[in-house]
DNA sequence: TCTATAGTTCAAGCGGTCTTGAACTTCATG
DNA sequence: CATGAAGTTCAAGACCGCTTGAACTATAGA
């Protein structure tokens, strides 16, 4: 006695017959869209930007049918952003199950996770290449390959910086939210 | 009569038996990591590094055989580096085949890209969120559900910002760093 | 022109990630 | 404690992009 009516049939032009209003879902997929850019998941983006938009505590079993997830995904996708702080678990006092409500903006859980994930990555990445260099020097490897290689270096050496100021840079346009920058291009 | 010593047995260790020095394996495979996080493919930075670090023109035979890639995959890759600038092609006098040098700094080729796949697809989701806005609008939705639908275009924004200044400062990056630019464009 | 080698293309295979759904565990309630 | 719904886990499978390799085309040299 699940949502059987949901489920049943995705439709040949794939348009979805859940009850979302149109904006709803073309806003919705928008921001799973643009966390899928950030190497989320789309669908942690449209779980929050579903609970965001509509500003109140919902079910899983809500989540599921209106988002036309899996019990077990949303069981997944809800732990996650719980996790990194972006949506909290309440339980009503006459209800026998947990709910979830948006917290805070998106953009947290992206700093944090790339302040981890990636900075862990790059910072792999120069070990790597401090260690051929040091490989090289002992090999006792021409000039002109030591010297590129220490441009290689930096090469990442440029991406970890410009991934600080990125995230520096976010933080900042997320609290100064109105002003600054005019619309352009 | 290929390169049938080389390709014959990658080793339980999957440690590569190709003729790359070790310190040279290292920088390549360093090169393709930091390029697969900037959403290229791993292997368009290993040959760039490994032309780059020789400083010479190869074959594409040549690549094929020391970094263990396949003949199809190989006339891909270089016509790809190629089409970026980061590679050029020339033909030897007395030689059948073309060779391929290493150009400019892989960085070209990361901020081209980005400037137009990556701005086309945040352009997009701007796009779909303002369609959203519009929808809401006229299905008169509530106030609080618009003013939180604007508040996630503006994440959007942020990110587009984000990855403008993200663009401009590695360029400032390479040109401070190499000198290789003159002064200002 | 003919032949051999270089170079290109693309369908099929492979590998990695995301999602599903059923079995299992936990929990509220009678 | 018994019951059923809520919630979790994870193996199997869907999905997607990258790589391979064989067929094909182009080109240099004889």
């Amino acid at each position: 006695m699940k949502g059987y009516l949901w489920s049943a049939t995705p439709g040949p032009g794939g348009a979805p017959l859940a009850h979302l209003a149109r904006w709803e879902t073309v806003a919705v997929d928008a921001v799973g869209n643009v966390i899928e850019f950030w190497g989320f998941k789309r669908n942690q983006g449209r779980v929050w930007a579903f609970l965001y938009l509509r500003d109140a505590a919902f079910t899983a079993a809500e989540i599921e049918k209106e988002l036309e997830l899996s019990k077990g995904g949303v069981s997944m996708l809800v732990r996650d952003l719980e996790r990194w702080g972006v949506i909290v678990r309440v339980r009503s006092p006459g209800d026998a199950s947990w709910r979830y409500r948006a917290e805070t903006d998106l953009m947290k859980m992206a700093r944090q996770v790339i302040e981890e994930r990636e900075f862990a990555f790059i910072a792999r990445i120069r070990l790597d290449l401090d260690e051929a260099l040091r490989l090289a020097e002992s090999a006792r490897a021409n000039k002109e390959s030591i010297r590129r290689l220490k441009r290689m270096g930096q090469l990442a050496e440029a991406t970890e910086r410009a991934l600080k100021l990125f995230l520096r840079t976010s933080q900042l346009d997320v609290k100064g939210m109105f002003g600054v920058f005019a619309a352009r291009s």
